[in-house]
DNA sequence: ATGAGATCCTTGACATCTAAAGTAAATTCA
DNA sequence: TGAATTTACTTTAGATGTCAAGGATCTCAT
């Protein structure tokens, strides 16, 4: 027994799909393996993260968005690109700024609102954990081909946009 | 403008991936494709469960899991196949023990051990449960064809695959 | 202008979630 | 045997997440 533990359930691949037989549908059997996947390597990037660099995947994900606006982000903009709800989305700016890694300005156009971005510290942080963030990404795809990542990139992006699609006509006709 | 307002973030597909332009790598633009993915199903789904039946999604998931094991199964097994701490599944245990959707039982093997089943009334509000989820989840699939959820299927076991194998040879050997 | 309604953000209550430390039972091995 | 280690689970502290309510600002039709 030479394997060595660096997590409760890493150490197995027994999980929730492993378990899905033939006796359910094809739709909910697609569904549950790729929450298989998004799980194994979203843990795995937290680990990571929190390892190297003492940071968590969240502030990263924020990080990550504001690093492609050098004119910052407003929060209903954050919220909608990390895909979670305002509330969340107040908490971790609070803890980013706290660190020093972001700041929240007045917007000029909007007095309601507050344009958040990157500090000089926060830029460089994460310069330093994107290469690293990547190259984890990179290497947990690393059995796949080219051909095969490209068409995976091809059925998700069918796979959002008939969910999309599906979630627009449900709530949106109500009146 | 008719459109009405369920959440704070479903009324517009700008997420994270959308802004992901040429000059990324493929599989990291592949990654944050299938986060999005997930995000927008898994949302949806919580957001139904808790609307129509006023149950939260990880309290779901458990019971799917102790549903197709009638003898019960383990608090550890429990951890393995959610894919989450160990503390979690105590915590949610402790919630569903208290609705008495589920009960702890010895297990005559091992008295360190549990195990976890669902009572009877939790199989009746599963079975409620299960097919209206499944058709949620049909659904926003449904504009992909049965070959394109196949040739999906096919790459994320690859992915799982690899994603696996590169977590083990990272932390498996360690002296 | 002005008031109703929408939008932007925060707050508060509560449910998950992780990581690490703690308890108790089982296993290993000298 | 019996001490050291491992395994199974819980507990704790802290971070993240939803949801609903509330305050402030903006929009727009009147």
């Amino acid at each position: 027994m030479t394997k060595a533990k660096a997590s409760e359930w890493e150490d197995l691949p027994l999980d929730a799909e492993t378990r899905v037989t033939s006796d359910h549908h094809q739709s909910l059997r697609v569904w549950l393996r790729m929450l298989a996947c998004t799980n194994l390597i979203g843990n795995h990037v937290r680990q990571k993260l929190q390892a190297q660099f003492g940071i968590t995947l969240p502030r990263f994900d924020l990080m990550a968005q504001l690093e492609r606006a050098p004119e910052g982000l407003k929060m209903g903009e954050l919220t909608r690109r990390l895909m979670v709800t305002g509330g969340n989305v107040t908490g971790i700016t609070d803890m980013l700024e706290e660190e020093g890694l972001v700041a929240r300005g007045t917007d000029p156009e909007d007095q309601r609102a507050f344009r958040v971005r990157l500090t000089k510290a926060g830029k460089q942080q994460f310069q330093r954990m994107a290469s690293e963030h990547e190259r984890w990404v990179v290497d947990l795809f690393d059995d796949l081909t080219v051909k095969q990542k490209t068409l995976l990139a091809e059925l998700l992006t069918a796979l959002k946009r008939s969910a999309t699609r599906h979630r627009l006509a449900q709530s949106g006709p109500r009146s």
